[in-house]
DNA sequence: ATAACCCCTCTAGTTACTTGAGGGGCAAGG
DNA sequence: CCTTGCCCCTCAAGTAACTAGAGGGGTTAT
């Protein structure tokens, strides 16, 4: 494997990313635009499959595309102090953590809906239906 | 306040679901269609509202549109077993409970990775970055 | 008449992809 | 040469659950 010789499909399968993804994120300015063949095929080097290996890294630890089009610049800004990166990655954990605690308070109000459940029953006096017409 | 009287803005206020969501469950076929007067909006009755509220309580628990579809059809049959609520439900805790346990990886990979910020440096020797363009 | 408020339909946008239609190019085999 | 299999291309629309906005009508009070 040479520099600036791998197809999308290589990329593809290098990365771990789907064909049409890595179009998508062209589209959207995510990847830069690759050069050509003389038949309209996109050719990718070695710095091209770094990028898309952090994007992919990125958008595996839940960042959001907005974040990590923010992450990449300022990644080539390397004389600028690294505290915007600090603070993204504390608020993206920040909002984790809420999302958790969200789905937390949500599973304990479903299991006390599904312990509701006497068994055996019919719709007519279903403990869980009953507990969702409920006006509480 | 009668029966069959109320109009799409007074069911929004007295279920806090929006004007046009109302609308798109109509679309969709959560909600039936209500009747209409001569200038064409529509009338709700009080069996609605409670509709409107059963679904915007499963939406709080997290249930897909469809899985209500469900609930919605099971709840009218009433001399059914409510052995398929019970699975819906259980089903539903399980997909919740798997989300929570993979957001909690998420952020303990995040975590990890916010420790790597040494703070006071500079881009390009930031350490969240490196972990980020790493290839482990 | 105007302002304020309510209602209507229709269309398109949000987020991050994904799918499918319709088409071209290249290499190997019959 | 033709066919097959595989790769590539663009473009448009779909996914899920809404949401926003354009453009229009109706009612009441000032």
């Amino acid at each position: 494997m040479t520099d600036k010789n791998i197809r999308i499909g290589e990329l593809a399968r290098l990365t771990g990313t789907k064909v049409p993804t890595i179009r998508y994120y062209e589209q959207i300015g995510l990847m830069p635009e690759p050069l050509r063949t003389a038949s309209n095929q996109r050719v990718y080097g070695e710095a091209q499959v770094q990028r898309l290996r952090f994007i992919r890294r990125c958008r595996a630890l839940g960042f959001s595309i907005e974040q990590i089009c923010e992450l990449v610049e300022l990644s080539s800004e390397t004389e600028r102090p690294c505290e915007e990166v600090d603070i993204l990655t504390r608020r993206h954990l920040d909002e984790v953590e809420a999302k958790i605690a969200d789905l937390s308070a949500l599973a304990q109000d479903l299991r006390a809906l599904s312990q509701r459940c006497q068994g055996g029953g019919l719709i007519s006096c279903c403990g869980v239906l009953d507990g969702l017409n409920k006006s509480v």
